[in-house]
DNA sequence: AGCTAAAAGCAAATAATTTGCGTTAGTGCG
DNA sequence: CGCACTAACGCAAATTATTTGCTTTTAGCT
C-alpha cells in the first residue's frame, strides 16, 4: 500500500513518508498509544491529515507500516563464535526485542491489519537472518539445524508465548535450541 | 471489560451482551467486516451506540470478544481411536478452524487488542483441551508428548504459520506430531 | 523550460465517538 | 409484596475523526 518504487511522474513520496513516520515514532515514544490519531500525526508531520488517509487507509496500516520498518533489521546477525554461539545470541536478541513493550505493540500493529503481506514481510526478515547463520554453520562445517527447524522449533514457540502467554525467558530459548543440536540429542 | 458474573443491583447486563454478540456474529457472515461499524451493529441490535462504546470501550475489543466466546470448545476431544489418532485428528481440525478465513480473523481480533488477557484465555481453551488428550493417554498407558512439547512443537508453529505465513497442511501438521512421537523419533 | 500525472493541500460534508443527564430495570431488604 | 438502591441503558448534543471534490504543487520526462 505504500511506497512504490520507480516513481513515477508526480509525488513527493519520500519526503512525505519519512515525516510521517518519524512523527509516528515520535509519538509512539512519549504518549500512550490509544491517544495517537492521524490528525494528532498529521500535525506534528506538517501533513493534513487527508494525505495520511489517502496513502495509507487508516491508522492500523499506517502503524504497521512504521512497525515494518523498524523491524528490518540493519545489521547481519552477529560473529560470536562458534555457529551455536552466535545463533544463541541472535535468538536471545530477538525474542528480548520482541517481547518488550513496543516489540509487542509492533507485532500487534503488524498482525491486525487484514493484509497479510506486512506481517509475512516480517517473517522473511526472520528468516533471512536465519539462514545467513545457517549458511555459516555449513561454511564453517558446524553442525547446525536446519532452517525449517529453526522457524518451526525456535522461532514458532518463542513467538507463540509473546503472543499468547508470557515472554519467554532466556533458559527456555536455550533449551529449544539446544533440542535441535544433534550433540544435544541425548539429553532429550 | 465484560460480563462481571455477580451481577450488582442495576443492570439487564445479558440481554444486551447477547443481542450485540449476535448482531456482530450475523453481521460478520453476511458483509465485508471492513464496513462493520459500531452505529450498525448497535442498530442491529437494537441498541444504542453509546451502550457499546461504553460496555466494550471500541469495536477492536468489542470484535476480540465475540471472537473468543466463538473460539470456546463446547466439547472435549473427539475419540476415535488410539490417543494419537484422537491428537492428529484434534489438532487437525484446530488448524482448519484457524486457518480458515473467519478463524485467521478472529485470531486477528484477539491477538490486536492493547490487553492480552482475551489472548491468554484462547491459548488457555487450547491447552485445555490438549491436557484432556494428554490425560487420556495416561490413562490408557499410551505413550504420548508432554503436554509443553504439545503446546511448543506442535500448536506454536501451526499458529505462527496461519499469522505470519500460509496455512498447513495436514501432512505438515501429522509430521509435527510424528516427531513427537517415541516410536517414531528414529525416523528423524 | 515546459508538459504531465501522481501526490498533497484545503475545506466542506459525512460519520463515528464521547459525554451529560434523565430513565429503566435488576437486586436486596424490610 | 413493595420500596430503595445502583448499575446499565437511552437519548441527544458536542466533539472528533474520516471521506470527498476540487485546486495546487512537485518530480520526472522530453
Amino acid at each position: 500500500m505504500v511506497s512504490k518504487e520507480n516513481p513515477r511522474p508526480g509525488g513527493r513520496s519520500a519526503r512525505v513518508q519519512a515525516a510521517v513516520h518519524q512523527a509516528v515514532r515520535d509519538m509512539l515514544a512519549s504518549m500512550d498509544r490509544a491517544d495517537v490519531t492521524i490528525p494528532l500525526i498529521a500535525q506534528r508531520a506538517n501533513v493534513t491529515p487527508s494525505t495520511i488517509y489517502r496513502r495509507w487507509g487508516d491508522l492500523q496500516e499506517l502503524l504497521a507500516d512504521v512497525a515494518a520498518s523498524r523491524l528490518q533489521p540493519e545489521t547481519e546477525p552477529a560473529k560470536i563464535g562458534s555457529a551455536r554461539a552466535d545463533l544463541e545470541a541472535w535468538v536471545e536478541q530477538y525474542a528480548d526485542e520482541m517481547s518488550s513493550g513496543v516489540g509487542r505493540e509492533m507485532i500487534r500493529d503488524i498482525l491486525s491489519v487484514a493484509d497479510t503481506a506486512t506481517a509475512e514481510k516480517c517473517s522473511g526478515y526472520t528468516q533471512q537472518q536465519l539462514r545467513v547463520l545457517v549458511a555459516r554453520a555449513q561454511e564453517r562445517g558446524e553442525a547446525f539445524p536446519t532452517f525449517t527447524d529453526l522457524m518451526d522449533h525456535v522461532i514458532s514457540p518463542i513467538m507463540y508465548r509473546i503472543l499468547f502467554e508470557q515472554a519467554p525467558d532466556a533458559g527456555y530459548i536455550r533449551g529449544l535450541i539446544s533440542r535441535l543440536m544433534p550433540q544435544d540429542a541425548a539429553k532429550f
